[in-house]
DNA sequence: ATCTATCACCCACAATTACCCACTTCACGC
DNA sequence: GCGTGAAGTGGGTAATTGTGGGTGATAGAT
């Protein structure tokens, strides 16, 4: 479990500080700190440790025929932009342009943790998201 | 396991380099760093190591009769236009005209990863495939 | 035979990244 | 107050990666 939000910057070169309790988890719970980057349907990136990478992603696509059509959406849209990050002697990950421009990702980044993975956000974009889920949480899926 | 997504420029003389990571994992998954290029259905390119192209593609093929009507399309739109294409120095390969028209490759490029093998893309032409992905993600493939 | 187009090979430069070191800030204790 | 250590931030440098272009060999055409 990844627990709370954090805010870091990014700096010129992309690179990134994972929270210290995030890498904390990563090491005791699932042996180093490597975790893998990817796309997020809502304009975040998701990042996982391999086993729940594994677990989840790459199962939910073995669940699937080869040529299902969902899951040569899934393959091109979560699957293929995905890459390992390993963070530096300072705990920072770089992420690599393609996943940056897609999360609008410049300066301020919010981490925000969740069971087996944690997102990574523009801040800005975090909050209007949130003002989404807000509405969504009190008047229902149903709502326009 | 070819990950991420690299955006590249194809020169005038028709070069595009290789992701230096994909060029890495030819080497030392498989030996050495040439590629088997063809077409693919949704209008770009697929490219795989011998190994793997024989093991999906040749192998595909093989498992239908040889007067079956899919294997006699399969063979003419996949297996006639590959080449094999061994990078240079740089890591560059040289992609024959035929397929730089299928693709509508002119400058701006994207290899994407897969599991086996990567694709190559006209970024225009792959920016609007994921769009229609996103879309059926998110809305299900019943969505207009 | 000679011309031309194409491609392999080489060199040079620009952009990006890995690796290292240093500094700041903050919380906690003495 | 003042050290101490952990967390987060910034920057320099060397190596790697990506890009552009020149040259000579080769093959096919005239």
């Amino acid at each position: 479990m990844f627990q709370g939000e954090h805010k870091n910057t990014m700096d010129a070169k992309g690179r990134v500080n994972i929270p210290a309790s995030f890498r904390e988890t990563l090491r005791s719970r699932y042996g180093d700190e490597q975790v893998i980057v990817t796309r997020d349907y809502d304009g975040c990136l998701h990042a996982y440790p391999p086993k729940e990478w594994e677990r989840n992603v790459i199962a939910s696509l073995r669940s699937r025929d080869f040529n299902d059509k969902w899951r040569r959406s899934y393959e091109r849209f979560v699957v293929s932009p995905a890459v390992t990050c390993i963070p530096d002697k300072q705990g920072r990950i770089l992420l690599p342009p393609t996943l940056r421009d897609f999360a609008e990702l410049d300066k301020a980044v919010l981490f925000a943790g969740g069971e087996g993975h944690f997102e990574i956000w523009d801040i800005a974009r975090r909050e209007s998201q949130l003002e989404q889920d807000l509405d969504m949480l009190k008047n229902g899926p149903q709502h326009p």
